[in-house]
DNA sequence: CTAGGGTTACAT
DNA sequence: ATGTAACCCTAG
């Protein structure tokens, strides 16, 4: 639609806390993976695998950073062969398609292509042999094995092992499995160095102890440490003061070649506060100035403008550095969320137009006399829904109010809204004259603990929890995973509740289905049902025999089934949902829905994304929403999902497949994106093998890719399916896929 | 590469 | 049997 163009802007909250938790899990995981600890690195992945379905801004180095993220999560469980990422392959055969997309995305040098190509191949030619797969070897052998002359000594001894059946030999015991994670490792980090994540900057610049004197890159200890203090914050809380702002700003702008100026950052931050309150302002302050001509807003990614409110808040630092001591910013760690409304992510105010430059004291004054004052406000706050996925995490509005009032009490002059909307001209207020006064505000962390009820847990089981209604999600699986989990595991916490359930949906990995599976979770736990969908998937047993056709529609039947009998459940999944596209799936008769939910949809899009990010809207609502408003579905298909046995029939169904042996589930495979959602499906079917009889198995869209093609529309217009297809990490859907899920959204009146 | 009509797979 | 989303085919 009108789409196209204009982008401007708007992030929600939550997209850009979930950006910057995103980029934060990204980190840790990478740190886990290079310190060996696996388990830290699944569960980081799967936390991440979970926020990518909530609406995040979106932008080419998120792709990247999915693909790397896939690739080691593929590499990570390469010695099972039983574990399935995309259907017929091995999880190492999984990530040489993960390595290609790679490669054709980063331009990776054809040598050290091949180069990397060959090590997995190999690997995976070993582990086959020690687990006595000979058939599987031999076949991975021809098929992939390079044939250039240099390893053509290594496919004789291959070949031989094969023809001999020896699963001992000294090669093979040579070469560690751990030695090979890390050499992928190192492939990935010399391909794509990864940033230090904003909030471990801001965590340090705050002077955490546990941080503070990292320097940026710091070693991967020490960002755990980081990391671990992020994931408190939550109760952290974390100070900075304008200094330190400016410190951070001159870091990220220089990085990010963001050219707006701290001082005009501030001065936007007092422009709006001044126009008012109204929550939604903010947000255009960080996304995009309108009032700011500049022209690299416009331009900008998304990213690129999350960066930038990051860096807002720098600079405000910076130019205060003076005064630093008094006022301080304080920045919730977690992201909060409360509000359903949007709120902004950064806010900085402040005063002085002026005076910055000066003494505190000064600045003070000056801010009177716009009124203003001179706070500096960060608000994060993230939005209610997907609290879960955003990692620190806490919910805001306890705490709000209390923080308020001690604000108040003590300080006027920060504060730090946060939250609702109407937080923020809270504490203003307090200052004005005075010019001094202290600062701070700081919300606690408490309120995380309540609500980190649930946690969700790492990976393994993720697609369940995904999908699973909030409620019921977390359940069983977890449990295996969990107690990894704990130690780490606080981290993410997900709300529960309310809609945040939603966002997690899984991947939806089909994967997984295990054999043996049926530990996990089954698809029955009527909670989760939502996620039953994905766990369909899962389940082994059943579809795994049958063939594709034909277990899907079986299984259709038994889900719903189950769904029903699990009853509510049932209908929980079916909303809730959205989440986890891979369960979506809209009926036709959605339709009728969808009118309704289409224009929550709208209203969404309106609110927030607009610009990029993909997705933004449907997340949220999960579970509530459906009820309440539409709000939730964003799209279209998710809205489907409120006939629940519909939707899910397909989409799980195929992908179930086989569960051999996959056990866990893939769970990442998909990670880029959201594929997990879909991709199970698919990947098991189209994807990857292509399973081949069939003429085609159908892969429905979930909610997550037509958010992507939503958004794609808006950004490129209609008509340029292959610019959004590769601008969106979709996988298995071509251009022509593309057009004509458009003209079926349109059709449907999705859009 | 896209648009648009025809075909197929799946659900009811 | 029918309806439809997803997919295929082909012209431009």
């Amino acid at each position: 639609m009108s789409a196209s163009a204009s982008k401007v802007s708007s992030l929600s909250d939550e997209q850009i806390i979930n950006r910057w938790g995103f980029d934060y899990y990204v980190f840790k995981a990478l740190s886990a993976f290079r310190d060996a600890d696996y388990t830290a690195f699944t569960h980081f992945t799967s936390i991440i695998e979970n926020l990518v379905v909530r609406p995040v801004d979106g932008h080419s180095d998120m792709i990247v950073k999915l693909r790397c993220m896939q690739f080691l999560s593929r590499i990570n469980n390469g010695d099972k062969l039983d574990l399935t990422f995309e259907e017929p392959k091995t999880p190492l055969e999984s990530a040489v398609s993960v390595l290609e997309s790679i490669c054709r995305d980063m331009s990776v040098p054809p040598r050290e292509q091949e180069r990397v190509k060959q090590a997995i191949i190999e690997t995976l030619i070993m582990v086959c042999l020690r687990s006595g797969e000979f058939t599987r070897a031999e076949e991975v052998l021809l098929r992939h094995f390079s044939d250039a002359e240099d390893s053509a000594g290594k496919k004789k001894l291959f070949e031989s092992l094969i023809r001999r059946r020896r699963s001992s030999h000294s090669v093979l015991q040579l070469s560690s499995y751990a030695d090979f994670k890390q050499d992928m490792l190192d492939f990935i980090e010399r391909l794509y160095r990864v940033p230090e994540p904003f909030l471990l900057q801001m965590l340090k610049r705050s002077g955490h102890p546990g941080v503070s004197s990292e320097p940026v890159t710091s070693s991967s200890q020490d960002r755990q440490k980081t990391s671990a203090a992020a994931e408190h914050h939550g109760s952290v809380c974390a100070c900075l003061s304008l200094h330190s702002l400016r410190q951070v700003y001159g870091v990220l702008s220089e990085r990010y070649g963001v050219s707006v100026s701290f001082t005009q950052l501030q001065q936007e931050l007092e422009e709006e506060q001044e126009q008012e309150e109204s929550p939604e302002l903010h947000l255009a302050l960080s996304e995009t100035p309108r009032e700011q001509p500049e022209p690299p807003y416009a331009g900008m990614t998304i990213s690129r403008l999350v960066q930038e409110d990051d860096s807002q808040l720098s600079t405000a630092e910076e130019e205060e550095t003076q005064i630093s001591s008094p006022h301080r910013i304080v920045i919730p760690s977690g992201p909060d969320s409360d509000d359903p409304e949007v709120r902004t992510p950064v806010r900085r105010s402040d005063t002085h137009n002026h005076s910055s430059e000066c003494s505190p004291a000064q600045i003070c004054t000056p801010a009177r006399h716009t009124q203003k004052h001179n706070r500096i406000i960060l608000s994060s706050d993230v939005e209610p829904e997907d609290h879960a996925t955003s990692p620190p995490s806490s919910r805001r509005s306890s705490r709000h109010k209390q923080q308020q009032k001690s604000d108040h009490s003590e300080s006027k002059c920060v504060m730090v809204e946060d939250d609702g909307g109407s937080s923020a001209q809270v504490c203003s207020p307090a200052r004005p004259s005075s010019s001094s006064s202290s600062p701070a505000v700081r919300r606690s962390a408490r309120d995380t603990q309540r609500q980190s009820r649930i946690v969700l847990s790492s990976d393994v089981e993720p697609e369940d929890h995904a999908t699973s209604p909030p409620s019921s999600r977390r359940s069983s699986r977890h449990k295996q995973q969990q107690k990894s989990v704990h130690s780490e595991s606080k981290c993410v916490m997900v709300e529960d509740d309310g809609g945040s359930s939603a966002q997690v949906c899984s991947p939806a990995r089909p994967s997984s289905s295990s054999s043996s599976p049926a530990v996990r979770r089954s698809a029955r736990d009527t909670q989760r049902q939502s996620r039953i969908v994905l766990s369909s998937d899962v389940e082994p047993e059943d579809h795994a025999t049958s063939p594709p056709s034909s277990r899907r529609s079986s299984r259709h039947k038994q889900q719903q089934k189950s769904d029903h009998s699990a009853g509510e459940s049932a209908l929980v999944s079916s909303p809730a949902h959205p989440s986890s596209p891979a369960s979506v799936r809209r009926s036709d008769r959605d339709t009728q829905n969808q009118s309704s939910e289409s224009e929550c949809v709208m209203e969404v899009e309106d609110g927030g994304s607009c610009v990029q990010h993909s997705t933004p809207a449907r997340p949220s609502a999960t579970d509530t929403q459906r009820h309440n408003r539409s709000v939730t579905v964003s799209s279209e298909s998710e809205d489907h999902k409120s006939s629940p046995a519909t939707q899910t029939p397909r989409r799980r169904s195929s992908p179930s497949s086989g569960g051999a042996h996959k056990r866990r589930r893939a769970r990442w495979q998909d990670v880029s994106g959201t594929h997990e959602n879909w991709s199970d499906e698919e990947s098991l079917f189209s994807a990857t093998s292509g399973r081949s009889s069939k003429k085609y198995s159908r892969k429905m869209w979930t909610v997550q890719e037509s958010e992507w093609l939503k958004e794609g529309v808006r950004r490129f217009g209609a008509g340029h399916w292959e610019k959004i297809r590769s601008s969106f990490p979709f996988t298995g859907r071509t251009a022509v896929n593309l057009k004509d899920r458009w003209r079926t959204m349109l059709k449907l009146r999705l859009v």
